[in-house]
DNA sequence: TGCTAGCACTCCACTCATGTGAGTGCTAAA
DNA sequence: TTTAGCACTCACATGAGTGGAGTGCTAGCA
């Protein structure tokens, strides 16, 4: 619930929109003339004094202007701010851009990275889309050599997998193919649960247990980390913000950017009731978005496929536009990811 | 041809070895005392001064210790450098590394980069394989839903490359099947040339005929993307580096990272007669790189797979041990792969 | 001819003192 | 409740002074 009353809102209001765009911590003389001519700085002051001590704003050092806080941004995100619309001609742009994707997953996964990284002037991630819940379609099973072979795994929304398997001994493609069948049979349209089940199911040949296990590890595994394959953009970005000057605060967003697992973590913790997140500051569950507000949302395509996209950035973004943003581009995402799947 | 006299070289040698390692500017009482005690701080002082005169040392500033030009690195590594051996601890600890990678083509070239990142504390670059074209191990046709089918692809390399396809008419899954046989028998094993002939070369049923042209343009798309697929890793290393601490420096590396295009271009500038190649800061042709050293090789696997592979560093690596280092993973890196693609 | 001791010089890096200005908190009066 | 006024704080820029590392040059010595 909203806790200030209107002027204090007002003002806080000032300060984000000052702060973001400036870059310069925002003092009472400046708002006053600004955007308060009927109030005296001194009037702005004593506001100003409140919202530091109720923990909205901040301020570097005592003689100097107030910044918001995690808190403040948060306030101003959750009560005081209207989302913009995109703006036509960037809009056009954006959609024109992602018109001229090849449909092909990776092009549009790179397209979207950049798109975001342009559109909020920050880092644009993308994981790959996931289904909504992984049952198998198909599976076929590929001779490679020797004893080696290769599952061919195909999960709801034409979602391909591969995992290379060692057996027991060696198997002809014919054994295989036939195989595959007894398998499709068996095992199309069921859950990672009831495929892992399977296995200890019946009195299975070794090296079919063998298959079957690994069917199941793919699967178990697309679930954990399906997310996993992420591209990110826009680096460069970062690096000539004010916040990012010092490496000190630059190595910890490159330390999660270049482990994919932690930034998949990242990706993961978006709160799949929530159509659009966004964690201000400290919020962030992993310390080294300590300084970052990180702008989540979900894209969908037809049948279930979906992922995640967003942005990563200084807790000083322009909060209306960046949420319109990505929730544009999430929407244009979508729809191309639909246009491949389709 | 070396021009310097012996003196001459010991010096550049021993400024080489101290800056590369302490990133301080060497003076001559400092060399006089750790490598030329036989000689005073004011003769090495000459030679310095004749070093300067021949553009192989340069002074941050008038009154400060020298730090070795591009010309100076590029003497040490042409005529005065003997590469080292990689520690066995070291080459215990990278074959390890590669033989626990998954036997998948992107872990391989992410594990690459990863290596060379470490190895040479900087970032490691690796293009993916390009073999002369791809060629078909296998093709599986799944039915999706009434027109709609999914070709499965799979490469030598083990890649697999997925195709929705929308046919003319309603084909069954066991048509598919037959399909998927008779493709194995014809197409296994043939270039994207040879499977784009085959399209026209038979008097073919129209679905089939789809079937084969999807085929094709995955394996044609396969062909000019992969050229093109370039990993990097190691970008902290980087940062963490005194000649980055400005962004000015950093951002023409960045902005070269994430752009593939740009990156690919500096990896295809690799001499293919040259076996192992230094650049060094401005010899680079690309400007972005003017602060950088670029060393480049050549990784292969039998069967005429190449790629190329190398590290993004400082012009201040220690370049005896990097070289060495580079050599060695690409050594290890060929291997993998031979092992990935039998 | 080559080497070296000595010396004056240069320039960075650091410290300290100082002034300036933007911004503050507090108070008393409107 | 608002505001004018005032004393205060602190970052930041400036400039002077200092120490030290390093240099170039020169003259003398082997």
């Amino acid at each position: 619930m909203p806790g200030l009353d209107d002027r204090k809102e007002q003002v806080l209001r000032a300060v984000v929109v000052d702060y973001t765009t400036t870059a310069i911590p925002v003092g009472s003389q400046a708002l006053s003339e600004r955007h308060f001519a009927r109030w005296s700085s001194a009037t702005i002051r004593n506001e100003l004094a409140n919202l530091m001590e109720t923990g909205h704003l901040q301020q570097p050092h005592t003689s100097s202007g107030r910044v918001p806080s995690a808190l403040g941004y948060r306030y101003f995100v959750d009560y005081l701010m209207e989302e913009e619309r995109v703006e036509p001609r960037l809009r056009a742009q954006m959609a024109a851009f992602f018109q001229a994707l090849p449909l092909d997953l990776e092009a549009v996964l790179e397209g979207t990275a950049l798109s975001l990284a342009r559109a909020a002037d920050s880092v644009g991630v993308v994981s790959a889309p996931r289904t909504s819940s992984s049952r198998l379609k198909y599976v076929n099973l590929v001779h490679l050599d020797g004893q080696r072979i290769l599952a061919l795994v195909v999960l709801e929304g034409n979602l391909v997998r591969q995992q290379p398997l060692e057996l027991p001994l060696v198997v002809l493609q014919e054994e295989l193919d036939l195989l595959s069948n007894r398998l499709n049979l068996l095992l199309k349209g069921h859950s990672t649960d009831e495929v892992e089940a399977a296995v200890h199911h019946d009195a299975l040949e070794d090296w079919v247990e063998a298959v079957m296990r690994g069917i199941g590890s793919v699967m178990t595994a697309y679930d954990e980390q399906s997310a996993r394959v992420i591209v990110h953009d826009g680096l460069r970005n970062l690096v000539k913000q004010p916040e990012f000057l010092e490496p000190e605060r630059l190595m910890p967003v490159l330390e999660l950017l270049e482990e994919s697992r932690q930034l998949a973590r990242v990706l993961e913790s978006l709160d799949p009731s929530e159509s659009l997140s966004v964690v201000i500051g400290d919020e962030n569950p992993d310390s080294h978005l300590r300084d970052c507000t990180v702008v989540l949302t979900t894209y969908r395509a037809p049948g279930g496929v979906t992922g995640t996209m967003g942005t990563i950035g200084p807790t000083r973004i322009r909060y209306p536009e960046v949420v319109a943003r990505v929730r544009y581009i999430a929407k244009l995402a979508g729809d191309t990811l639909g246009r491949l799947y389709a």
